[in-house]
DNA sequence: CCGGAGCTTCGACCGCCGTCGTACCATGGA
DNA sequence: TCCATGGTACGACGGCGGTCGAAGCTCCGG
């Protein structure tokens, strides 16, 4: 994973029509991730990695970006020494019609605006 | 778990109200049981346990439809010895409206009717 | 050039979940 | 009454996934 010195920072996004059906599932069946995703389509700019309310380690956290990020639910980019990260609400609509819409309306029923 | 000698078997069904998001999920994240929930939507009428087509063994299949009741996503019943399993669909519906539409629209994406 | 903030990588640990086989129970029919 | 069918209960096992801490890397500011 070694890059060459001069090389910008990248991340890898999946193409959505690569991304199964499970993946989304598994990913967003982890309390932590559906937080992430809520706090994400709450808040209507982009949340960097440390912005998040959620009570685990940085590197617990890094995973949990990772694996949101390889099933196709966000996208990540750099600012500075700050990670980004954004709801691919749009492109998931195209792959999964409706899908993310019900989970996100069906994450606030459960925990009606839960934000400090 | 022993029951009076002449009562009826019978099973619990949680209130949809009791059901978390995360259980939900959960149930469904896992391959054999969306298969599980698919085959019910598809077929219109009731699936007997022994009626599903999943690679799996009967106590495995025993513990995934527990799972999925205990989801609130289907509704099992005894007839004789065999036992018939629905969906829940207009429970869940008015639980977390869209939802289950979307997840078995997004399944059929996926898997264009694998049915043999 | 140096420090610190922000994230990542790595390794380790642990608990949970899916899986099975076996033994068992309930029901209906012969 | 006995058997066959259909499901269940239980225990065991294996693997995977979430968690953390420590060490390291990158970029910006001073």
């Amino acid at each position: 994973m070694t890059r060459p010195r001069t090389a910008p920072r990248s991340v890898h996004h999946p193409d959505l029509d690569a991304v199964a059906l499970r993946q989304v599932l598994e990913a967003l069946a982890d309390p932590v991730r559906l937080a992430l995703v809520s706090q994400l389509a709450r808040s209507e700019g982009h949340i960097s990695c440390g912005g998040f309310d959620v009570p685990v380690a940085a590197s617990t956290l890094t995973h949990h970006c990772n694996v949101l990020r390889e099933a196709g639910l966000i996208r990540q980019y750099y600012v500075g020494t700050v990670k980004r990260n954004a709801l691919r609400a749009e492109e998931m609509e195209a792959r999964f019609p409706g899908l993310l819409a019900a989970l996100l309306a069906a994450a606030t029923v459960e925990s009606p605006a839960v934000a400090a």
